[in-house]
RNA sequence: UCCUCGGUAGCUCAAUCGGCAGAGCAUCCGGCUGUUAACCGGGUGGUUGUUGGUUCGAAUCCAACCCGAGGAGCCA
């Protein structure tokens, strides 16, 4: 392994392997480096729980197998203590672990640091204490899972938009102005002027297409909302896909085959982790093209016919309420709505009165507009919301005028209208929302891992 | 901003009508060769969120405030 070394060294000092190429090193001593998860201490046998960071297995310490002080040492160990553990690889069908099968027959072990007294033990801890001390229980199995999910969504999300030929062209964070208004803005000073930190990259996708045919931006996003539900973050991730020469049909296509793709990634890659969750892995089977469609119209509809017969919304004690036509639907309407389906499910048409200035108005219908939203199942809420945008200039400009939102803050975006305008599309899907549905964690706060939330940003 | 629930040992919780603040886990000591959040025996551990009030007596009742939770609204 090292070419440096001479063949006795070699044989004085085994190699350093992961746990996760165990199952390679059957019968050969190796070492491994990582920290003590448990202990479990019997007499003179001891069982250790080592992490690596990428799995977990035991090492079992015969007191007859390692010197009195090693053993003594062993006994002496604390949660969490960094340490290097030699000893010859077993199979041993009784051995836990992540993968689980395989342990070490210790026969050596060297100490890296005792760790103080850990805060956070293998049992159940309230909320508040695990917030306070996020930066040690990422350390815990679960989190640990829910991560590993996060990090092959975001795999899945870059390898589809790039083999699809979408462009990654990245939107500023620091902006002059919203894309809806300035409620919910986080405001910074930009030298004496004001600025706000993005809540979306939409606007500038728009001018990237018009360069690159079809773009996605990727990354963090505020929003200054005083919500306080397990459904949101001040700071979350969302991507965005921009796509030129495509309409509200084109735009819901790709929309499920994207999610389809980034949920069938985890369910190929994070067997382990999901299994761990303890998830429900059917729901996630069936989440394949096509995804129903139905008309705001038709939603409106589902939801008072389940008002009027005094239906509960799934998961709550609360009644389904009645909803006017025009209006946008609240968290309960949408739990009841998508719990209709066994798949996401596109809402399309929403009011034009409720939705941002840029949607193109329905031409049949100018009340409605060509909007969609995608909500995910098992109420998680939305996961995707997107449109047409408007291609003409002069319905642009009666757009901003009708929100009242101020013309000379737009004039570029006004100007991508005057050279080459072309009908196009695009979404944002938020990062958090779809892992959170993907690994059934109760709150957006585990799948990040450090959370911006209304309450808190420590750690 | 509003509504609901909560704050007791390091952690998770209990404490009947207002009457000695107590368990499990962790930690410490002892025992155990197959444990999976082990088990058995023993020890340590308290300004009951804060301030004020009622009372012979307050974790418990009253008031204000602080902190947390998740729901509405808003949104991904």
């Amino acid at each position: 392994m090292n070419e440096n070394s001479s063949s006795n060294e070699a044989a004085a000092s085994p190699p350093v392997i992961t746990i996760r190429q165990m199952a390679a090193h059957v019968g050969e001593e190796v070492t491994l480096e990582g920290w003590l998860y448990g202990k479990t201490g019997k007499g003179r046998l001891q069982f250790l729980q080592i992490r690596d960071g990428a799995g977990i297995c035991q090492a079992v310490v015969f007191k007859g197998n390692v010197s009195a002080e090693i053993f003594e040492l062993v006994r002496q160990l604390t949660q969490e203590s960094s340490l290097r553990v030699t000893g010859v690889v077993k199979a041993d069908a009784r051995a836990p672990g992540i993968p689980g099968g395989y342990e070490l027959d210790a026969s050596g072990l060297e100490l890296v640091q005792l760790a103080a007294e850990y805060p956070i033990q293998p049992k159940e801890h309230g909320v508040e204490f695990l917030v306070k001390n996020r930066h040690l229980w990422i350390r815990s199995s679960r989190q640990w899972a829910v991560l590993r999910v996060r990090a092959t969504v975001v795999r899945a999300i870059r390898d589809w938009l790039d083999r699809n030929d979408f462009l990654n062209v990245d939107t500023p964070i620091l902006t002059p102005n919203a894309a809806e208004g300035t409620t919910t803005l986080f405001e910074i000073d930009f030298h004496g002027e004001p600025a706000y930190l993005a809540q979306t990259g939409q606007l500038y996708n728009e001018a990237n297409i018009l360069a690159f045919g079809k773009v996605y931006c990727f990354g963090p996003t505020f929003r200054a909302e005083k919500s306080k539900t397990r459904r949101h973050l001040q700071e979350f991730w969302m991507v965005e896909p921009e796509i030129a020469f495509c309409d509200l049909g084109g735009l819901m296509e790709i929309e499920e085959q994207f999610v389809s793709h980034i949920v069938q990634r985890c369910l190929e890659q994070n067997g382990e982790e999901l299994a761990l969750l303890e998830r429900d892995t059917s729901y996630l089977e069936r989440v394949t093209p096509s995804f129903p469609r139905i008309h705001y119209d038709e939603a409106v509809a589902i939801v008072n016919r389940a008002a009027d017969a005094g239906e509960l919304v799934p998961g709550y004690d609360d009644k389904v309420p009645h909803i006017e036509w025009g209006a946008d639907f609240g968290s309960p309407h949408e739990t009841y709505i998508a719990a209709q389906f066994d798949k996401p499910v596109f809402v399309h048409h929403y009011p034009t009165q409720v939705k941002a200035f840029y949607m193109e108005p329905d031409p049949e219908r100018p009340e409605v507009c060509r909007s969609v939203d995608l909500l995910a199942p098992e109420g998680y809420g939305e996961i995707t919301g997107g449109s047409e945008r408007m291609a003409d200039v002069d319905k642009l400009v009666a757009g901003i005028k009708a929100h009242d939102l101020p013309m000379d803050a737009y004039d570029w975006y006004i100007d991508l209208r005057k050279y080459g305008s072309v009908v196009h599309s695009g979404f944002g899907l938020g990062l958090e929302r779809t892992v959170a549905w993907i690994c059934g964690t109760a709150h957006l706060r585990e799948v990040i891992a450090f959370p911006r939330t209304l309450g808190s940003m420590r750690p």
